[in-house]
DNA sequence: ATAATACTGTACTAAAAAGGTATAGTATAG
DNA sequence: CTATACTATACCTTTTTAGTACAGTATTAT
């Protein structure tokens, strides 16, 4: 019931990137020295958030990579998902072939997971990277 | 960010012998029909669960297992952890020597996602199996 | 008593996922 | 037209998860 070490990165990198400000481009070797990740691994990370418009890239000299949107439209939630797909905390929530029981829909036990999996994901959804800067901790 | 395939097993054993009631005693091989898992796989995950205080078993012949307590004094956190241990969707909030940048406490990622297990822990201690059973689906 | 049954405990193995690395290639600024 | 910095795919290693094997112990019926 955890997110990935991946994940982590991943939001570290936003939040980064959030504190740069919107439209600011820092290369992979800056941030890969600033949150101490495997500049290779970061490459790679760093794609799958392009990929699912939350940073844009910039090549050739001077280029980097910068925030596709202000930090109060990105969310947990899609950082999240971009990194490791949908959130859901039972796999056969997603993928009824994985429970052995093959009647996901009428399993009490899955239904209450589902609702929790609602409850989790709305609140993820909510809390964007402008909120998680100005929070006072 | 999801449970155990071993965790959801645990989950629907607790759910069936809820069903069955209080007290009642069934074996292990019987579990292991009814909920489609592997005996020996289910004998290992039933003695996590017999440590933690939520079934008993009873050894020799009519021998079995039974919950130890009702099914309404079983929440699904509970359950959760004796199988997966504590609840904590990011590894450095349970370990700090997990985060590559050793600033937990400072970190203002972390003190939101903090902010969500505390959430996602209430929710699963509040659902109890006497009313995961009781639910319409 | 004792045999059959059903749980206990430890150790082991296989498969999948996660984390990280290597290499060859492409676009761009200067 | 070259140095830089991102792109893409493939690979490898470690950790975790899922499942199996086997020798042992407690209990109940006979």
């Amino acid at each position: 019931m955890r997110i990935s070490q991946e994940t982590d990165y991943a939001i570290r990198v936003v939040l980064y990137l959030s504190q740069l400000g919107y439209g600011e481009i820092v290369g992979a070797k800056t941030i890969a020295e600033h949150e101490a990740i495997s500049l290779r691994f970061l490459l790679k990370l760093l794609r799958k958030l392009i990929k699912t418009g939350i940073i844009h890239s910039h090549r050739g000299i001077k280029g980097g990579y910068s925030l596709a949107k202000p930090p109060e439209k990105i969310n947990l939630k899609e950082v999240i998902e971009a990194i490791d797909g949908p959130i859901y905390i039972n796999r056969c929530l997603y993928e009824p072939e994985y429970c052995n029981k093959q009647y996901t829909a009428h399993c009490k036990a899955h239904q209450a997971l589902s609702n929790v999996n609602k409850l989790l994901a709305a609140e993820l959804e909510r809390l964007n990277f402008q909120s998680i800067l100005k929070q006072d901790i």
